[in-house]
DNA sequence: CGACAACTTGACGGGCGTCAACCGGAGTGG
DNA sequence: CCACTCCGGTTGACGCCCGTCAAGTTGTCG
């Protein structure tokens, strides 16, 4: 099996009948990365798939285990995470639905990190033979695939750059600006409010600080007047001030399609 | 033109007209990380491109630059890197002769980072537009470049791990295992001596650390015998002890074919 | 021999970690 | 409906790892 402690009840073994408008978002999202002709389209959306409703802390993917089965991120969070020889973890990338959380092991057959939702999720499982298959035939998929990859990538040099270079206050108010700008992917001129999936020690782990630090350099950047916090429930305040603070550039994030 | 501080003095046109053994370090590269059959490396033996001998610290690519030809280093080290807004450098990664350095920005076409030489180098340049027509084509070549950049993406995550994470004894000697490990592809039990290309100051800059502190960590390093040291030249003396200092495990270099 | 880059050393300070206690809301069970 | 538990968040005291500043040393190149 190669997920632990997901909840089996939505097994779904059929070919999507429903002519696979459960990969909306995967289409929407590769839509976003790269242009796929209707013949693309219609390939993906017969893709045989399993849809999964699972809870929080699923693992998605677990260090060690080979995989057989790729994961796509239907709707919730998820984050990506690496434990040192101690025990100490860090996180190195958050995920938000329609991302193809593990497209790493089409080609690595053996996971080098864990996955898990944060917070519930919706997850969809797809062979990866087919999504090799279909790689292989379909240089538009391919390419889409690839560019994904390497938005990834880009995003993981910006959190060495963040987590090496820059202090608490930045680290935090940079992750907060990454995730408002991946949550809205059309962000208009100010961000609304939003609710953090996850926790100041979940926070401390992709910044590698400690919670207790974490917590502390919250309340420097509300005193700030930057953010207003109740709970995981944020407000900006001054969208200015935080991108500044944050030093906060999103061309690593490569959104404007080409 | 497509870099800055080059000396242009070999510049070669022609496609190719030695049988393309000029790029036999990228041959064996691809070879390593995933299987070609006869037509795709004679394809590549064909690609037009241009040798290149450059000096030290030679811009291989540059932030905010819009690239139309893809780097490969043939010889030499280079290193990739990201500035942060208050002139900070982090050091993402770091490459050895083989290696493409800019696969990239095949698909993302404004680069979001710069490659400098480490020490001379020499390079080939290839129209990106050639290794995207042959990527199109040859699903062979595809997906042996996906991997490579799975790879490189599999790598940032443990820098991000590295440098978040680890103590400076740590990250130093982490940099140091896997220098060893991309340097000598086959590993024996026991690392021979070796030159590092790098000053003290880009080992800070790739640590997250300061070049005052990295001196002191390396003099700790020697004193405890894991090390031995005369300006740039190393020695391993305790190699069990360096690995486990660095809390060190090769799988995230996904050395191993497949 | 002078200039320069890289390395080295010492003194000092601060950002962040550590430890430990406490609080507050949500879920649980009696 | 209330005790109990648990997790996440909050606060304070204290200390260390590592940064900062600044001076000195070494090797190299012209």
């Amino acid at each position: 099996m190669s997920q632990q402690s997901a909840k089996q009840e939505e097994f779904r073994p059929s070919p999507a009948k429903n002519g696979g408008e459960a990969l909306s978002p995967l289409l929407c999202k590769l839509n976003r990365i790269a242009r796929l002709n209707d013949d693309d389209v219609a390939a993906i959306r017969a893709w045989p798939h399993r849809i999964e409703a699972v809870g929080n802390g699923t693992y998605l993917v677990r260090e060690r285990a080979s995989i057989d089965h790729c994961c796509l991120l239907l709707d919730g969070y998820a984050f990506r995470s690496k434990v040192s020889g101690d025990g100490a973890r860090q996180i190195v990338s958050f995920h938000v639905g329609g991302d193809i959380v593990d497209l790493q092991h089409l080609e690595l057959s053996r996971a080098d990190h864990n996955v898990q939702t944060l917070g519930d999720a919706v997850v969809a499982w797809i062979a990866v033979e087919v999504i090799r298959q279909a790689a292989a035939t379909r240089p538009n998929l391919s390419r889409a695939l690839w560019r994904d990859s390497l938005i990834d990538a880009s995003i993981f040099r910006e959190w060495v750059l963040n987590v090496g270079r820059r202090d608490a206050r930045s680290r935090i108010a940079h992750l907060l600006c990454e995730f408002i700008f991946r949550r809205e992917a059309a962000m208009s001129a100010h961000p609304g409010p939003f609710e953090l999936p996850m926790t100041q020690e979940q926070i401390a782990d992709a910044t590698g600080l400690t919670p207790v630090h974490v917590n502390r350099t919250l309340q420097h950047l509300q005193a700030d007047g930057l953010i207003h916090r109740d709970r995981r429930s944020f407000v900006v305040r001054d969208w200015a001030a935080l991108r500044s603070a944050a030093d906060f550039d999103p061309a690593y994030l490569h959104m404007a399609s080409q």
